[in-house]
DNA sequence: GCATGTGAATAGATTCACAGCG
DNA sequence: CGCTGTGAATCTATTCACATGC
């Protein structure tokens, strides 16, 4: 069988919350449940049913009406859809605090990813061995990447290296790269980009903090407000 | 002056780039430039012009036709919206890996933020010293929070942990949240709730990086796709 | 009968294009 | 003349509501 099926484009908010349901139904499977509505499937997920089932419907019809979604068949179609049907070899550059923790985080190689090398602009630090792995020089990344098969980057080094490391994955091949400096880079077309920026998200609710003692002090009330984000690229 | 203008309620999608917006003109101000215009701002933050302009006039019009936006002027009014004129007490739950890695992080108290307690569950790490910090138990988060005036909770705990300390955190008085665990939390209305979820933003990745593959084998061409995605709540 | 799947309706965000002003 | 500020147009996402089919 194919590794997925060639159907028509899902819209990129669907890609987005593909992971949450693959990890609802997951916790799902592990409780011996053997079939989800799209109700269940939405608190599990933290969304709402309607979405679920628009969602679903973009892989395919998989679900029975009057019953819902089999749990294990969801579960492949997802996988599938998503690539976790093989192992994604990932390297992480820049072993600082964050880069430590990373290759450190079990939860990391939770399904499908696995680091499979680190590497370091700090020589000081080449040789020492974290998280069962040695640390390598940010030299010998080309290297690395070709011999591993490695097809994911995760950069984890000071903003001022990040464009540098970043035009050095893509040198090597590498074409999806999740990036924690806090810093904007630019990829060619083909290569996709994600972001996580610890100081962005806590400005974020920083905002709403104060949106909410400022509106409390002019008497308003807060309304529900329903806040989405994430950020990624893929030229 | 007020703490925040009561202007009219700003997008969602603009405040989460104000961040950066605010980085940017930071960078742009260490270089000692005076003014921008939307466009040169537009390539530090990674956006186009059309949606600098946008964003800021929901700031008010702080621009000079013609010229562009004073740097340090602009800086104030986005400081101000977001709320960064103040400090803002973080605390940090859960000490393992990566929350160890949050508490060593030094641009995590960037700007605004400062990590002021840890808490962790484990009787073990009780005493520890991470950061300059002492690891409290989590029995104390009430009376740290009170003392300390924190305001943001961050979640660095397993998943299976984490809705019980988002509880706990919202008991405690914190109407701020940002969590790291891989799990769905709930919170009541009023309380702001961000997520970064590791293995969510590498099963995006995933998707695309599979879907290049696919389409290049059925010698389709990928199209520019540009992403976005982040996800939070304010309930 | 009940829950899916989906067109149609709505809401929200982005982009365009140009009037307005320094 | 150049760049902002903004209505209008477009595109994308969410939600509704119900026909469909097990």
């Amino acid at each position: 069988m194919p590794d997925r099926l060639d159907g028509p484009r899902i819209p990129e908010a669907t890609v987005a919350r593909l992971p949450l349901y693959y990890r609802a139904l997951n916790e799902t499977a592990e409780r011996d449940i053997e079939t989800v509505s799209s109700e269940q499937l939405a608190d599990l997920a933290g969304v709402n049913a309607a979405k679920v089932r628009k969602d679903l419907s973009y892989l395919g019809s998989y679900g029975t009406r009057g019953v819902g979604y089999a749990v294990e068949f969801l579960l492949a179609v997802i996988s599938r859809e998503l690539g976790l049907t093989q192992d994604w070899p990932v390297v992480i550059v820049g072993i600082g605090n964050l880069g430590q923790a990373l290759a450190n985080y079990g939860g990391f190689g939770a399904r499908g990813f696995q680091v499979s090398a680190l590497v370091d602009a700090d020589p000081a630090k080449h040789g020492e061995k974290v998280g069962g792995l040695v640390v390598d020089a940010l030299e010998s990344l080309a290297d690395l990447v070709a011999m591993r098969g490695i097809r994911i980057g995760v950069i984890a080094t000071p903003a001022a290296a990040a464009q540098d490391v970043t035009d050095q994955l893509v040198d090597a091949g590498i074409s999806s790269i999740l990036n924690f400096a806090p810093a904007i880079v630019s990829v060619p077309e083909g290569v996709s980009l994600r972001k996580v920026d610890l100081a962005t998200e806590l400005q974020i609710l920083s905002y709403y903090q104060a949106e909410r003692k400022s509106r409390r002090r002019v008497g308003k009330c807060t309304p529900d407000v329903q806040l989405q984000a994430t950020e990624a690229k893929t030229s």
